[in-house]
Parts: C-alpha cells; structure tokens; sequence
DNA sequence: CTTATTGTTAACTGACTTGCCAATCACCCG
DNA sequence: CGGGTGATTGGCAAGTCAGTTAACAATAAG
C-alpha cells in the first residue's frame, strides 16, 4: 500500500488481482457479489471476469435461481489452473513409520494425490527422491508437469531462506549447501522449505483452532523432541537465520551452576518422559505409548502433572517473552495427552506464568505437517498468480 | 497491496501518497528525484507537487545549481505542517529524577520544545497534568493548537491498545480504565501509549544501532527493573495484550521445586546487582553505582562475570524462543556496564545459548524513550497525513 | 403482465503518458 | 571575454487507457 505509484495499468492489474484474490479464497462469487467486494461497477466486473476467464484462471461453475431476473453466473476460480505439491521428510523412526508423505492439491486446495513412502535417504539421494515422488504425485493425479508449479517441501530442521540451506537436520542429504536450489532447478517449480512445526501451524492457522486468533505460539511435542511455532497475525516467526522456536536447546537456569547442560530437550524430550513414566509407573515402550497410557490412567495424575509442570516450563518462558493470544498443544504426544493434558498444562501454566494464556489442544487429525505444507503452498501458488497478473499487465 | 480495488481516483491518491511518503522520509527531493523513485512522468510529478504545495505539505526549500540547465527546484515536506509531541512519563525515583519529561517535533522531527519537570503523580490528576505539560510545550515553541496531532506517551507497564488500558504501571492514576481515551479528548489529538521499553527500541531502530538490522532484541536494564522489545523488521511485537518482553516475570526453572518463585527480576533487577555489588564488594549505593564502579574497575572481574551470566540467562530464552538477528543492551545499566559489560554478555551468550546472535550495546546517549516516542508520535503524524491524502481524494 | 435483476452498449470523465517546445545555465572554444 | 553548444528543467497539447454513469435489452418470478 505505501509507495506504491503508477498508471492505469497500475489500476487494472490491481483490479483484476483484487478479483481473482476474492475468488481464490474459496469463493463461489457472482458479478453482483464482487461489485460489493470490490466496490468496482458493473462493467469493469465484466470486464475483469472476462479477461481472467480468457486467461483461464476462472470459470463459471454455475447459475444461481430462484430470484427475478436472469439468473446470475457463478464464477470460481478454476481448480486446474495450477496445482501445488508437498513433501514432508522425516528420518525413518523407531516405529517405521513412513519417512516420506506426499500430496497433490488443486487451486481450491482440493487433494488429488497422496504418497505415503519409506525412502533410505542414506542411499537415496534427496535431489532424485523428491523428484520422484512429485513425479508419481503428478501421475497419481494425471496433472501435467507444467501445471505444479510449487512444491513445498517439510523438514525437521530450521530453514535458512536467505542462504537457501536447511540447518540442523537429522535426514542425511539435507544439510548440504545448494541443495534447494538444485532441487528447485530438477523439478522446474519453484520450491520452498519450512520446518515442519511451522507447517503444522500453518495448518493449525487454516484449519484447526488457530482460526479465529489473532496469532498463537504452537508448542510442537513429537516422540523426536519438541519445538515451537510462532504465528503473528497469520505470517510465521522465522528468525534471523530461520531458528526461531528452537526451544529444544533452551539452556535452564540452575542457581547453583553445578549441573549446567540442562535443556528443554532433557524435561520433555521422548527420552526424558519415557524415564518419567518408569518413575511413576506408566506402561509403555514409546513415549507415545506412554503418554496414551497416562491419559487414559486416572491413576497416572502424578505423571502428568508432572509432565504438565515440565511442559508449562518452556512455555512460560515463551509466553513471558511473546504474550501470545493463544498457546496452542500439538504434535503427537500433546494429541496423546488429549485434554488430560490440556487441564494438567492450564492448571500448571496459571499457577507458574504471570500472564494468563488461553491454550488450546490441536483440532487436526490428520498429518498436520503434510496439511499445512499443502496451505503454504497452496498459498504461494495463488499469491504466484495474483502477481502474475499484476506484473504481466504493467 | 493486496485486495485493494478502484477508479482513477485511487490511482491519484496514491501517487500523491507515494511522493509525499518520499518527501518525508527526510528527503530534499527534484522533481527528477521523484521521478526515478515513483517511475512517474513529468507532468504528473509537476501536477502531484502543486497540489501537495496547495495543501501546504510541501514546499520549496531551494534551488539545485551546479549543472546545465535551469536551477532545479529542491522540495521537501513543510516541517510547521504538523506537529508531534511525547511525553515520557515515569515514578519519581530514590534519586529524584524528573517524573515527566516531553519533547515536540516538526514534521521533519527537528525538536522545538523540551521540558523536564516533577509532577507528584499522587497529587494531581494525570488528565491535567498531561494536558498541562503539552500546552507548556506548545507555548515554549510557539505552535498552534490545532498542529499537533498526535501526543505519544511513554509509560512504564503494558499497554493494551484493544482495551485502551494501561497495565502493570507503578505510577499512580495510570491505570484507571478509560484513562487515555479521556486525555486524548481533553487534549483533542491522538494519543499513542506505548512502554517505555518499546519507545527505546523504536529509538533503537531510527537512530541507533538497530538502524540497518532486519530486527533486534532489546533488553533494558534498568535500575528500577528490566524489559525487553521485540523488533521484526521495524515493527514492534506487542503480544495479545501488550504483555510481550515483561520478561522480569519469566519464572526460572529450578531442579528441585523447594524455591520456586524465582524470577528474572530476582536475578538482574535493582535489588540483585546491589546485592551481587555487596558480595564482590563492589562499592555504591545504587545499583547504576555499582555497574559504573565494577565497569571502571579492572578488579571487578567476577561481578561483571557473574551479571552477565544472568543476562546471558534471560538473554538464553528469548534468542531460544526469536532468534534474533541483534541484540541490543540498553538502558542505564547496561550503558554503565559498556563495553566491558558487552564482553562479557557476549562470552556468557556464546557459552549457553546455542545459536550465536551479535550482541551491541546501545548508542543512543539521550532520552531513548523520549526521542523513541518523538519518534514514534513523528511516524504516527506522517501516517495519518499519508492517509489523510489518500482518503480526502476517495 | 408487471417487476426485479442481469449484463451489455454508449458517452463521458479523470489521470497518466508521449512528444514537442521554450527557457536557462554550464561549459568550451574561438 | 563573449557567444555557441548542449544538457536539463518544466510547461503545454494531444492521445490513450481504464473506470463510471446512464440507458437498454433480455429474462425469470409472481
């Protein structure tokens, strides 16, 4: 908005921008119905419409009835316009569980392929994986290459956008330099990385009970570690080098420096509540099976409080540091924990942070990472093409 | 930019909005200069300069020489086209420091008044007292009433700009419910309330070391307590009720939950270094005393070690938690710690914190809250004109 | 058949651009 | 030292582009 100067080409690219936006966050739009959005007339709709129905972006979906008149074109976006692919990567965990899911999704955000993969990145090489899981995505699908033109990709690890490299990741391949780019140039789209916890708020922002709010710190507690999300207003905290939220080395304050190397990986890593559920008793092999234990257990109250307490630890920190509107649990283990561990964290939070924080459990059943890997790009696809055209036209 | 729809109208407004925006960031501008900023052509420059100079936002402030051609004319905003004043308010320290201090600016934020003086908050209303202080103001730098437009304060404590309340405040009278929106109509301007810790960043950002960074951290260290401000790229982060940085309420891990209520404020507050000074016998009688002491002394080694270990503490979550590409140690404390203080800051970080963040000290050595609210107020005033320009046209 | 609604066509307006021109100043060469 | 040369400034006129208002034909509900 500020700065920004031009000529009526200027006005039509932003016109049609503004047109193809309302219709592209999901709406099922009339002419009548864009007049008021966009405050446009009559003709100028039309003639909008028809410039972006000519270039294929839109399509008339339908005809309304029932009221005097002609009856009134429906206008979407059209889904085949483009596509978008996620990958979310994950090193083969005890469980082997699947290292690798993929999806396919049109423009209304609508999944048309899934993958689920074990691929040995010790022998495979990520560039050759990833183009062959976008490969069988698009096949799955019967979508023609050029029309992906995004792939967004998930990694347990902190993405540097700046220097295009992925740090602290466990996956072998994946830290070497000039790897994205290389990737991007294999697979002819664009391509973008994030760590899979901020992914999984972006599906928590879209879908789950991040919605509404006006942002929310989302704590991330999986079987790996734990790590946190950071949503303001619906744009993701990143940090200087992408290391934002790295809780997990969060170095703890001991008065007395005798035992100093305690982190927030050592309170509540899965190794960390596997040996706090030996101490009170709680079954299971996994901290996952633990935690599901306890949850359904009344008799395991001590074990999560105490996980509760270690829990409200971190985030107490990170609400002194951020006052976030909401703290919302996720992951597998706070899903595990269901609303037991909701009270547990509430109850813990209100007696040790100053500040009073709603929380929240995720709503999303599903894989959060892979769904919020699909919004993001998604949302990069169509943010994509409302700068085509507002680009192509000047 | 995005959604942002209509006729040749807006096309108008906004380029007028994009000059004037050009003009103000201080800029001494030809109209060759606009033309290469705002790719417009000359006679739409010509046109954009006359009204701005009609509605006396802009004038003619000299003439280019030097090469071919006729002398260039030189614009540049109109500093008497608006006025913002900031009052900075604070408790009457142990020292007797001055209670309130203001400060007014023109547009192009040269200082025309400043004042300092003692107001028993106990004893008067802060309604009049505020009113009081920006007619002195006004009076000492001959300014109509009708100039100034907007009045920033700074306070000490949380302001929630939802509720128009502000919280966590020391002084008397500032708290009430309903406090601000009645200053402002009494004084008929707007009025922006911030912490005074936010103001100092924003001080940070325009003049100091904290100018050419993509955003910082600011801990401030005080004698009365400490806070911290969160920039990301120029935009301060507030949190869900104006709570983010009130770090002095972060609780501390401790192990064993036999004394549970330690805070940071118990670790690096006033109380603390005195105490911290009186172990290392390190002499003062207040704690500024006391770092200014330790900072000179080449013998106070351990002291300084051992307070910045603390900071490092503090410091340790909140890079965990942001990742900040600078942090920035301010306010007097910090200042009397210098750069000896800095060192050591910056050796304990590197041990404890896991990713390595540049660590500076300010280089502001006037009122950072005072300028940062001149500042802020001067940013708020500019807006508004902007706005006004684009809106006055619709 | 009336009436409300849709979408098109025509005339007009507002704002920016290109192209042309006069005026001015620096510089250089005679 | 003075006038020519050339770069630069800023104004004016004509043209273009996009959006608006207004009038109108077509269509479906009641």
């Amino acid at each position: 908005m500020p700065r920004l100067a031009g000529s009526s080409k200027l006005l039509r690219a932003m016109n049609e921008s503004a047109a193809l936006a309302h219709l592209l966050e999901p709406g099922m739009l009339t002419r009548a119905d864009l007049r008021r959005l966009t405050a446009l007339s009559t003709p100028t709709i039309s003639e909008v419409l028809r410039r972006l129905t000519d270039a294929g972006l839109v399509t008339v979906v339908g005809h309304n009835s029932g009221r005097p008149g002609p009856n009134a074109e429906i206008y979407a976006a059209n889904p085949d316009a483009a596509y978008a692919a996620a990958v979310s990567v994950r090193d083969i965990g005890a469980s082997g569980a699947p290292s690798v899911v993929g999806a396919l999704c049109d423009l209304t955000g609508a999944v048309r392929a899934r993958i689920e993969s074990r691929i040995d990145f010790l022998r495979t090489d990520p560039k050759t994986a990833l183009v062959e899981v976008v490969a069988e995505l698009r096949a799955k699908a019967g979508v023609p290459a050029e029309r992906v033109s995004h792939v967004q990709l998930g990694v347990a690890g902190s993405y540097d956008s700046g220097a295009e490299t992925i740090h602290h990741v466990d996956v072998p391949g994946f830290g070497r330099a000039g790897l994205v780019p290389e990737i991007a140039e294999a697979l002819g789209t664009h391509v973008g990385v994030d760590n899979d916890v901020n992914l999984a708020a972006v599906a928590e922002r879209r879908r789950g009970v991040g919605r509404q709010a006006d942002g929310f710190a989302l704590l991330w507690l999986s079987q790996e570690g734990l790590g946190l999300a950071i949503d303001i207003g619906g744009t993701l905290l990143r940090g200087a080098r992408g290391g934002a939220g790295e809780i997990g080395y969060m170095p703890l304050y001991a008065p007395d420096s005798t035992h100093r190397k305690v982190d927030l990986q050592d309170l509540v890593g899965g190794a960390a509540i596997l040996a706090l559920g030996q101490d009170h008793g709680v079954a299971g092999r996994t901290p996952l099976e633990v935690v599901l234990a306890a949850a359904a257990d009344p008799g395991a109250g001590e074990f999560i409080a105490q996980l509760a307490d270690r829990i409200a630890v971190g985030l107490a920190a990170v609400i002194a540091v951020l006052d976030p509107p909401l703290v919302v649990l996720a992951g597998p283990v706070a899903q595990a924990g269901g609303q037991t561990l909701l009270d547990a964290v509430t109850g813990a939070l209100h007696r040790a942070a100053p500040l009073e924080s709603t929380v929240a459990v995720t709503t999303i059943d599903d894989d959060a990472v892979l769904l919020g890997a699909l919004d993001a790009g998604l949302g990069a696809v169509r943010g994509a093409l409302i700068a085509a055209i507002r680009d192509n036209q000047a």
